[in-house]
DNA sequence: CTTATCATAGCAAACGGTTGCTAAGGTAAT
DNA sequence: ATTACCTTAGCAACCGTTTGCTATGATAAG
């Protein structure tokens, strides 16, 4: 058999002193009745680092119940559509767990889990980052777990936090920036089937939508309440038949597919035909023209979700469950104008 | 304090047996002298899934010194540029280990690690799988680990195995299919700076394309030597002044900035350009017109990178470490096409 | 009736750390 | 010389499982 891993008890003959001395002048754990010479310190710590000493974690946290381990449940939601905001969510959320003090180990699960299969890890972590949804189930299996969680984009119920993003003040703010360059026929470009079926994010959007086109008088363009498919077929409904003049679309694939069939039907963006989409930096910034768009602030929640997740780690007891909305802010850029005559 | 969760102890005190009939019963271990009847067998299953019970796994990982836990490093990668081959990796990964018999925990890395820290998680792991590259020092420590590890589209010493795509081959194909179409001045956009400084990939399609082009005494168009920053600088270089009818993209972000420009600029593809690209299905699935690409079976990199780490996993002595090369393969679509007279 | 065999189930050690408590030796104060 | 206290460090229990070995009673075989 190969070599096989230092550990506690190899460092502390090595330094001809207890485990426990060991123990405690690794983890600095002095005062408390505890004390070792210089001497003796420096000579566990020059062993250990030369028998290249790591512990254990699984032996440790089976004392101290703790594991410093943070799961981030749903990754795969981030493998799907490229340019997802989960990508940008998964980015922030490490960043802030990767400096938090103590050093969480932030795994991120990317298994699409058969349905009934538990989607929690076999480990038991300290804290969990659901992205947009999962099973009930799951969410019993980690208040059972009494491991805080936080939901991003998606429900919980009063035990978990959530940080959602306001889809309705979003649309509010597309169909107004709209209305006010002068667009009187607005159309909406939906959420291609299965796409996280079911999410509040295709009500809110929708129905605001329908909404706010009432509220000013103005009709809604056919073919919003469809799922999106061709994007060729949509533009020649409502563009080319409905006259429709702007678009506000989903998401970033519905408008960069929106945008490649008005190239080819040569349609003209923003001249003949202005677009929004509700997506994140990420997304619109490799789109040409500059996508004007709806920001979801994916960064931002992914950092809100993480801090709040710390606070309940850090005291369980105090820290409540939030719901937090973040707002969508508007990024004005290329594919918007006013309507031409 | 909350309900704290059911360990092994309480399942058996509940069922009225010892903790070692529980264990025995819930992991199937039956025979080699020990049985039960399967009356107090129902009794124990019954009562474990009452109360919820989850084996611990730092427990039991502590004493059959395995995790089943696989590690992801180098996740970050996946999200960096939108639709980059790793996010097809990581998905043809788990997508593997979840169907692994044993059932193994995937987990992804996806931190990005500060220089000099460790980029192993703390957990003791089975087996890892490396994205791209990482630091020697964590080469160094998983060895030092035992653990097998595989390394996907980089380098390792003769400790681990290899999955690369073979980008020489690539190259050489993307020439050839320009040149049999009647393409004389084809034109190489680089990686943009920083994009995996010093990655082997950027070397060998840069090289390989100098040398195809020697080889058939074509002469190389200038611009193939800098980093890649500005798509509209490099056509106005390339196609207006060296008139160049092909470009050979190092990769779909390259791709996509290009047909961007030669829209803005009323270059048409392919009748008065052909572009072509390395990248996967994945990315260039949502190109329009559909991209012809360089194929870097991502998909396959993945499995088969999965499949020699169970290998090694399942038999540590026995498996050797191995070097596979991936083949790459042309996807004739609609960006290339005869070059115009 | 004794002995072997089988079915059933528990004891206790081990895994690798952490930590409350105790112990040994030295020094200072009384 | 006794007491008190500080410094330095070890003992041993514990965390939740797994597993080799042992124990008990019953049944079958001799």
């Amino acid at each position: 058999m190969a070599k096989s891993v230092a550990n506690l008890g190899d460092v502390a003959a090595a330094a001809g002193v207890s485990k426990s001395t060991v123990s405690r002048v690794l983890n600095n754990k002095l005062g408390n009745g505890f004390a070792v010479s210089s001497e003796v310190r420096e000579r566990i710590l020059e062993i250990a680092s030369q028998l290249r000493y790591r512990p254990n974690l699984m032996a440790r946290g089976l004392t101290n119940q703790r594991t410093r381990m943070v799961s981030v449940l749903g990754g795969a939601h981030a493998l799907s559509d490229m340019g997802n905001i989960y990508q940008t969510v998964i980015n922030s959320i490490t960043n802030v767990l990767d400096n938090a003090p103590g050093g969480f180990d932030v795994t991120v699960d990317m298994s699409q889990h058969a349905p009934g299969t538990s989607e929690l890890p076999a480990w038991k972590i300290d804290g969990a980052i659901i992205l947009a949804k999962c099973t009930s189930q799951t969410v019993e299996e980690i208040k059972h777990s009494n491991a805080p969680y936080v939901v991003i984009n998606g429900p919980a119920d009063s035990s978990g936090s959530t940080v959602t993003p306001d889809d309705i003040g979003g649309m509010e703010i597309a169909v107004k920036h709209l209305v006010q360059l002068g667009h009187t026929r607005i159309a909406y470009a939906s959420a291609p089937l299965s796409h996280l079926a079911g999410h509040s994010s295709l009500k809110d959007r929708h129905d605001t939508y329908v909404k706010e086109l009432n509220l000013r008088g103005l009709a809604a363009i056919k073919g919003h309440e469809e799922p999106f498919t061709s994007a060729e077929d949509f533009l020649k409904s409502v563009v080319v038949i409905q006259k429709a003049t702007a678009i506000i679309a989903y998401g970033h694939m519905s408008a960069l597919n929106i945008m490649q069939a008005a190239h080819a039907l040569g349609i003209a963006i923003p001249r003949e035909l202005s677009l929004i989409a509700f997506c994140d930096e990420h997304a619109a910034g490799v789109m040409s023209p500059g996508l004007t768009f709806i920001d979801l602030g994916s960064r931002e929640m992914g950092r809100i979700a993480a801090e709040m997740l710390l606070e309940k780690i850090k005291n369980p007891e105090q820290a409540q469950s939030r719901n937090v909305k973040i707002q969508e802010k508007l990024v004005f850029r290329d594919t918007t104008a006013r309507p031409c005559r």
